[in-house]
DNA sequence: GGATTATTTCTCGACAGTCGAGAAAATCAG
DNA sequence: CTGATTTTCTCGACTGTCGAGAAATAATCC
């Protein structure tokens, strides 16, 4: 059932359109605004002023124009209007930033994560520990943090609102309510997104970005010692729909092994560093999976590979095609699209590549449409920063033009 | 990048509302509109009488009330404000229905499809000669018709406008155009659907006009001679979002054989009716599949594997396997929903049961949440039919709104 | 049977928003 | 200094929604 519009919806709609254009471009003049978001003069002087009385937005100081007529001036968001913090759990280690409301970072620190899993309770408080020495370090109270942006691997909530952490390979099936966690104290948005689903933001920004236009969708598959996907796709409404399905646990072939989930089949369990090193060592595939694999690990393996070493490359190859197959599955149930891959398991591509194309080599779909363009992208760490501002940052973009109304 | 609101739009929405709500209920009075979609009861007067000059919808003229006050005056959509053509495209039969705006059905003939498939040339003439007829009959003419929806099994170009047959077990890889094919003389809409997908789509209705709500999402499969999968879920704003995945034709195994799509380990090349058939008599999975599988062969090989046929009840679970490795694979995608079953194959479901059953508990997911249900839905040709309705009418809806402004 | 009451529909004025046109502002060229 | 040029700002017209209250109308009460 749809829901029923108003002329306050159509100035809160509009209100975001411009937002948006203003943080795309950084600094736009009136008429730019204008042309940019295709409303009228008018409407522009409007909404402009509007936010300019919240504090959200400013006019730049200096006028820099060489033309002819009246000089132009430029509206900017005004970065101290708010501030974001981004969190990224991963295997080791958290990363705590802090950047300001037009994205500019401002401050970050690491903090090791031991191995010896003291549990989610333990987790949490450090993790709220962090959160308050993150803003004492740049005197900044609570209320003026507008999101909480955090990402890890594993299965996420998908519900608007929710931020529950359901499975990840960190905390296994302990589930962690990060919304429940902040919610007395902090008044912003706490989001918490899967980092794969951050990398095909990111990437879909860009592309939405690019001058040649017209993307549809992508997806992204992150490799490591698990796998991680996102796929984006551009909606009915023109909007960015942008979802992390449980693809490292879709099920492969019986023949993969056990999964560190405990199911039998799963594409990680072939794919993921540890399914990788157990079949190059011939382990019995029903071993229970290595709690971590060092990376020199895997380069001593792929280096025996890649001088020839028969199980080695074995083992390269069938992670390719489990990789492969699932890809192939996927694209049968979305439509084609180009994959990009990132994560630390990129430096072996060339040992995946052949039983990668082999295993996406096998669907109707494909031999329509043809296959779909395969490219490796590095700098995952970075990808995954830039969806969580892209994100939090239109989170409260949209906040910010709701909140005009009330 | 999303687009800009006006005032203009805020009406065009409204009126598809007071639209949608009236279509639900056959005839509401005034301030059962107000209620229904939450507009103020001055915006209701505002809105039924644009509609009612417009002619497409009417005050009933009996006013039957027992209550108290001022009768209720109730409003209905006006039958003869236009006509939809329903066309359902089978193996081996097509059926072409008219119906009226309100959705009730004013005629209706099959033509039957010689199986010596002269190909798409020749369909496309007797397909646009018996929608002439149809109009004929009822004395219409073409301009009268708000839209003619066109189901067929298979591959459907899923851009909105296009209805252009992609690949499809009746034509193969032949495209057929069918905006193309109507363009010139046809001012109504051509959409064109794959028949699961209107299954789900009518599924997907039924369980959000049902009172217990809270609808998220549902997958219907049709199993026969190819096997056909649609899902229906709500979108963020509200909307429904049915697409028609390439199931069939998704990877299943290697070990599936030959599929009709010339691929190899299809969901269909085990689950299909050849390739039941073929598991069970035994003959080499690389065999090209029987172009057409009578159900009385069927129905023969389902009592053997009744009567303890080992081969027999081999086939069947091979086949329930590969539905339910599918269904797994494409919730690890989606999400957890039911699944409903319908088509000629549901009287196989006791013999398919066992092995979709272990076919599906292979997940993490699955494990999380527990497994999905399944039940069977039988009328599907009825279902196909309502879907058509619901899609039709619904972009018929739209257009009227959206022309009330020009 | 007439007054009352309950209920629904309709209408009016207030308010919010967008838009186009043109006035005002501000700079540069000559 | 004047005029050209470009950008910004402002005003009135238009469209739309909303709340309140008037108008309509049938059942009920006495």
């Amino acid at each position: 059932m749809l829901t029923k519009s108003s002329t306050e919806l159509v100035r809160q709609q509009n209100s975001t359109l411009v937002l948006a254009a203003l943080r795309r471009a950084r600094n736009l003049s009136h008429t730019e605004i204008s042309a940019a978001t295709g409303l009228a003069s008018a409407t522009v002087s409007a909404i402009t002023a509007e936010l300019e009385r919240a504090g959200v937005i400013a006019k730049a100081e200096q006028h820099v124009q060489g033309g002819r007529g009246r000089p132009r001036v430029l509206f900017t968001p005004r970065r101290d209007c708010g501030y974001v913090i981004v969190v990224r759990i991963s295997s080791d280690v958290v990363q705590y930033s802090l950047t300001d409301y037009g994205g500019t970072l401002l401050d970050r620190f690491e903090e090791g994560r031991n191995h010896d899993q003291r549990g989610t309770a333990a987790f949490a408080q450090t993790f709220v520990d962090a959160l308050e020495r993150l803003l004492q370090r740049s005197r900044l109270t609570r209320d003026r943090v507008l999101a909480v942006s955090i990402s890890s691997k594993g299965l996420v909530d998908a519900d608007t609102g929710a931020a529950r952490l359901l499975w990840s390979p960190v905390f296994g099936s302990e589930q962690l309510d990060f919304a429940a966690l902040l919610a007395p104290d902090w008044r912003g948005e706490v989001m918490l997104n899967n980092e794969t689903l951050l990398v095909a933001q990111a990437l879909a920004a860009q592309a939405e970005r690019a001058p040649e236009g017209g993307f549809r969708s992508l997806a992204a598959i992150s490799l490591g010692h698990s796998i991680g996907l996102g796929v984006a796709r551009k909606g009915r409404f023109g909007e960015m729909d942008v979802t992390a399905p449980n693809f490292g646990h879709m099920l492969h072939a019986p023949s993969a092994g056990l999964c560190r989930c405990g199911a039998y089949g799963c594409i990680e369990a072939a794919a993921g560093f540890y399914g990788i090193l157990r079949a190059a060592f011939e382990v019995p595939p029903d071993t229970i999976p290595a709690k971590f694999v060092p990376i020199a690990e895997m380069d001593k393996i792929a280096a025996s590979a890649r001088q020839g070493h028969r199980m080695a490359g074995y083992a390269f190859r069938q992670a390719g095609l489990a990789l492969g197959n699932g890809i192939s599955r996927m694209l049968s149930l979305y439509e084609r699209m180009p994959i990009y891959v990132t994560g630390p398991g990129t430096r072996y591509f060339d040992l995946l590549r052949g039983g990668l194309e082999e295993g996406v080599s096998q669907s109707l779909q494909l031999r329509l449409q043809g296959a779909p363009e395969i490219s490796v992208v590095l700098d995952e760490q970075r990808l995954v920063f830039d969806g969580h501002l892209e994100r939090a940052l239109g989170v409260i973009d949209g906040d910010i033009a709701a909140a005009g109304q009330a």
